[in-house]
DNA sequence: ACATGCCTTGACAACGTTGTCAGGTCTTCC
DNA sequence: GGAAGACCTGACAACGTTGTCAAGGCATGT
């Protein structure tokens, strides 16, 4: 809160009596000329010779005005370059609705996240709605500081990804009226619509494929294990390798890794040991990445098989080219969104699980055979 | 506007008298119902017992409230898990400031936009400002319509990326109180603040360095000259080769490319004939990508020297790494931000130009030199 | 004891808009 | 010709909040 006050010289509104006060002091010289005053409602309807109420008809395309005063207004409005404010139509309406929803995503700058937006973004253009977005870079407080900031903001909704923190307290936001969509993690403490990739079966198709391959010795390098979605990949691949009858070489199993720099540690750590795996899976789009370098760094990129979770730009001009299990973050977003409208429309709180499915891109690296 | 006027259902104001009219009709299963009431300033002064005044002085952290009040006041707040209406604040307010500014961008999802995106986040984030970020596309309707949603919103202010056509129009909107800056791209037909990359300069060091390389005949594959950036780049490439003497083969210049598919072919077009540049300057990122292919599929790739403009992740894990001339969109985001809170602040209109500078990134596509 | 001034609190209007309702004009029908 | 209804228009209140101002309590100084 704690608004913006220090900005004081508090312009007096635009048509009313000057304050006529502190005559004797100089003329103040570029005097903040702040906010030039905005024609409103009142200004169009003096210039059109109406009253308020019928300019607030015509701009809303309310029916049973006549055409005659339909032009009028619409003319006055053009020449004063009149916009309807939002926010003030907002408080008066029965339905309270800001035609805003709020996005809160890991980072709009990745590759995954910003996607997620655009598909928001799709829906939320057909309904005429705009985003407030922001980066929640998982950190818990900065994503409560939010939720408060969008709802003081009065958004319709929200789609956001859930950080590892307890969601309990969004359960209060939400009875006050604030339907919210998450999406790519389950959230904790709340039972609420959500938004998912099928990591369990997109792991299971790598790993299969691999195995299909004639691969006995897969290395697992998954992400920080308070996710969820790293965790049902690293029991995904226990469970296929299981399933398989392979045995799971704990020192080629890596979890909480994080980051590009980490994975290619960690990689490069057990390349340069004399006993190697055949296949990496690299469970997450950054550590692919990691592992690309470590690859290529040891000269391995052609001997050893690499998949890894989520597909990126590029992967394909790599050498060799990378396999992957791609996502569908647009169609995610598209999915929240399309959900979070129809909880809106209708204004019933419920907790469905949509799953997005995921599919195997194959490309050189996975094709790599055993020795 | 035609606002949202069909979910109809007008549930009337929370603790009024509920309308007992259609007591005939049978029981309406799960009505809609709609928005749960919000609790607002009066409910916590009336659980707080104290005026309406109070409770705004508690919540806008105004000096001079005795702290016992305050005490209760929060207390209150906190129970009902009150958030101040910040629409219904700004609206009243002398500033009338919403705290939240606009973002137009190319597209969300892109590398280039959603870096620029950060910056601005970064910027907005320090003041506590919320940003509505959309997508423009490169569709000068799509923008002004745009424009006008933003402007209904009552932003404080707009960052934008101006499309190829006119931006007169634009005039008045700032006229009218929304202060504007422009970043990338100059828009037409208005003086305004601007964030720009050095264009020139920065292919003039691309093609300076190939030059000092030994090259002689460098192919230059360009943008849509509609855009101010690729004619930037295209006539900094002619004044640097002419500068040094060097023929401009008309066969090896290419504008108006447009995207990934078509710089490949476009590309791929002159590395099948007999005659070969030397070196290739791809002006833009999609262009790269697309000549990265071509020169691949040409098995080329360690023959002919490759400089793009802007940087792009993976760049440096191609084979070879690819060598660039890096823009920092963050900075670019996060200066014309930056701008735009002082115009805010100050409400004053102003037309300063701004250049972040950009720098040659070596890599190994780069120092291929002349056969 | 009284005037003075500071400090805290609340009543009230107003921001720009829309929902409600009443009033006016014009048809239509007996 | 008059009543009834359809149609169009405007006056007014209200949404949730803050700016303004006045009133009351208390301490201080004479």
């Amino acid at each position: 809160m704690g608004g913006v006050k220090d900005f004081g010289m508090d312009v007096t509104s635009r048509n009313d009596t000057v304050m006529e006060l502190e005559g004797d002091l100089e003329p103040q010289i570029a005097a903040p000329r702040a906010i030039p005053a905005r024609p409103t409602m009142k200004d169009v309807a003096a210039r059109a010779g109406v009253s308020l109420k019928t300019v607030s008809r015509v701009v809303n395309h309310e029916v049973g005005v006549s055409p005659e005063l339909v032009t009028k207004v619409e003319l006055a409005a053009a020449e004063l370059d009149y916009r309807p404010d939002l926010t003030a139509s907002n408080l008066r309406r029965s339905d309270r609705r800001t035609s805003t929803i709020g996005l809160m995503i890991e980072d709009v700058s990745n590759e995954f996240s910003s996607a997620v937006h655009a598909g928001v973004e799709d829906v939320a253009r057909l309904h005429q709605v705009a985003v407030l977005s922001a980066s929640v870079h998982e950190d818990p407080q900065r994503e409560s500081d939010l939720v408060r900031a969008l709802s003081s903001r009065r958004v319709d909704g929200l789609v956001l990804t859930p950080t590892a923190g307890d969601h309990a307290y969004l359960e209060r936001e939400r009875a006050n009226g604030l339907p919210m969509v998450f999406v790519d993690r389950l959230p904790h403490g709340i039972d609420a619509d959500c938004v998912l990739t099928d990591n369990a079966e997109g792991t299971r198709l790598a790993i299969e494929y691999l195995i299909a391959l004639g691969h006995k010795h897969i290395a697992f390098i998954g992400g920080l294990s308070i996710l969820d979605t790293a965790t049902q990949r690293h029991e995904s691949f226990i469970a296929t390798m299981q399933r398989h009858q392979l045995p799971i070489d704990p020192e080629w199993v890596f979890r909480n890794v994080k980051g590009t720099d980490d994975a290619e540690k960690v990689a490069s750590s057990f390349l340069s040991e004399s006993k190697q795996p055949t296949a990496i899976f690299a469970a997450q789009n950054m550590i692919t990445m990691g592992v690309v370098r470590a690859l290529k760094l040891a000269e391995l990129q052609h001997k050893i098989a690499l998949v890894g979770f989520d597909d990126f730009a590029l992967a394909d001009l790599l050498d060799p080219p990378v396999a992957v299990v791609a996502q569908d973050p647009r169609r995610m977003g598209q999915l929240a969104a399309e959900l979070l409208f129809e909880r809106i429309r209708d204004g019933k709180i419920s907790e469905e699980l949509h799953t997005v499915p995921s599919r195997l891109v194959i490309r050189q690296s996975g094709e790599i055979r055993p020795a």
